[in-house]
RNA sequence: GGAGAGGUGGCUGAGCGGUUGAAAGCGCACGACUCGAAAUCGUGUUUACGGUAAUCCCGUAACGAGGGUUCGAAUCCCUCCCUCUCCGCCA
């Protein structure tokens, strides 16, 4: 949610700043709905302070040896008076503030000074590459075929059981699915100090409204049958983001450079609207794995805070040796509530090109206003927005597409990449048969 | 699933219809005392929104959530949510 301050002083401002994000913020909309709202709260607040007096009266009077009935008559007049207005004023403020708040909350997060205009990925501005395509003297497999022939990926069996974008896994490649996630938590915990949480599946609605999933993209989750209200997380962003929610954390908890955690959920997305892309393969499935790295800091180390979290998702596509690319994206294809996002790239044989692996954002305190997310500043004695940042590190079946495509050998088999072998109790090869 | 207890401020915990946004204690902050510290004493210490640009001031709201009764609700009634204890069941 944007700051209402900031949109009353410079609506203008804010509208401009948000058509980079390709999103049309409908001002008169909003300042007759603010007026509106102020209108009607501040006659409620009076009439409602008015009666409150007219109340604490009876009190009064009866203390001096009224009988309750005498002092009851006394204020019976003033109260009828207030009572004639004062409940179609609060429900006018009710319903103003409600229209407002759904105004609010359908409003993306304005980006950052830096992202690069443009409506789609062809305008997303490269940053880095990192290690070269290998060459290959054999014809390249995608990890389809790859997976098959190591008898380690079956997609028919998980149609059966299920249906269309699921996955069956088996043998060393379901080893190595596995080994992956460790290496990554370990890599996460031990070298880059996050601390490992583990979360529900299953959330409200109110976490997904805290992290922006709702009410906008109700489409893209998948939500359970009967009264619970709940859904299953898209990602583990949903539950360890919102930790903080509804918290003010003291600087101590907080610490010196914030809270960093990670986590490792299976995620599950409905691709509603994806149909026909990514059809063949686990490049997109409707449940994968993903260990998440999530950071709450101080809004003056968010910047830092970004380009140190990527930099532990790229830590891990150089300690595998899969070559990157590292992309800023531009403000038509960022996320809803991110003010900057780093895209990485994996090159992938199979298609010959880079697709994403992770993605790395800042959301300053658009999260954390939604969700209220607050520390203490010892400087002001007083509670202050936590900025929120969260990065893929990484998405764990991609990964995997991206080592049988990059490892795989003319013999059908797959070498182990160097780092994953201690994970993989020692194998260094994954073979047919 | 059965039976019971309970949800109040950063924490413990009173209040069970009337200036109670809330006693007391702890914690914390500031001040005094001190060479300094401890101890002691004093003062202060919830949050959101609005009046306003404002850390002061004023108002409204919030004692799990939502409704109701009442001139007036943390206190009474209803519904829901959550926590704890015992029994049963269970990975």
């Amino acid at each position: 949610m944007l700051d209402l301050k900031l949109l009353r002083q410079d609506p203008e401002g804010v509208a401009d700043r948000l058509r980079k994000k390709h999103f049309e913020f409908d001002v008169a909309r909003f300042l007759a709905l603010d007026a509106e709202r102020k209108r009607a709260e501040t006659e409620s607040q009076t009439l409602q302070s008015q009666r409150n007096q007219a109340a604490r009266q009876v009190g009064v009077l009866i203390k001096q040896g009224l009988s309750v009935d005498e002092a009851k008559a006394q204020v019976a007049d003033t109260l009828r008076t207030i009572d004639e207005r004062l409940e179609a004023a609060v429900q006018q403020t009710r319903t103003a503030q409600q229209q407002l708040d759904e105004l609010l909350m359908a409003v993306p997060n304005l980006p950052a000074d830096r992202v690069p205009e443009g409506a789609d990925e062809t305008a997303n501005a490269e940053v880095l590459r990192w290690g070269e395509p290998r060459a290959f003297d054999f014809e390249v497999r995608d990890h389809v075929d790859v997976g098959q022939r190591l008898a380690g990926l079956d997609f028919d069996a998980a149609a059966k059981l299920t249906g269309s974008r699921f996955m069956v896994l088996e043998g060393q490649v379901a080893r190595m699915h596995r080994a992956l996630i460790q290496f990554m938590l370990d890599t996460h915990t031990t070298r880059h100090g996050y601390r490992e949480v583990y979360v529900p599946y299953l959330v409200n609605a109110d976490s997904l409204r805290g992290t922006g999933q709702l009410p906008k993209f109700e489409e893209d989750l998948f939500r359970l049958e009967g009264d619970s209200g709940y859904y299953l997380i898209p990602t583990a962003e949903v539950p360890v983001t919102n930790l903080a929610r509804d918290r003010i954390l003291e600087a101590d908890e907080l610490g010196e450079h914030g809270v960093k955690l990670v986590c490792h959920t299976p995620c599950f997305r409905s691709e509603a609207g994806s149909y026909g892309r990514d059809t063949r393969g686990m490049i997109r499935q409707h449940q994968f794995e993903k260990v998440e790295l999530v950071q709450l800091v101080r809004p003056e180390q968010a910047d830092a805070a970004l380009e140190a979290l990527t930099g532990h998702a790229e830590y891990i596509l150089q300690a595998l040796e899969l070559p990157y690319r590292k992309v800023l994206l531009c403000g038509g294809d960022m996320g809803f509530a991110a003010a900057a996002t780093y895209d990485l790239e994996v090159w992938l044989p199979g298609q010959s090109q880079y697709r994403e692996i992770s993605s790395c954002s800042h959301f300053g305190d658009f999260q954390a206003r939604r969700m209220m997310a607050r520390w203490r500043n010892p400087a002001t004695g007083k509670p202050e927005y936590l900025h929120t940042l969260n990065g893929s590190g990484l998405a764990v079946g991609r990964t995997l597409v991206a080592i049988l495509e990059n490892y795989q050998q003319a013999d059908g088999s797959v070498t182990v990449p160097e780092a994953l072998v201690p994970f993989m109790g020692g194998l260094r090869a994954l073979t047919p048969g």
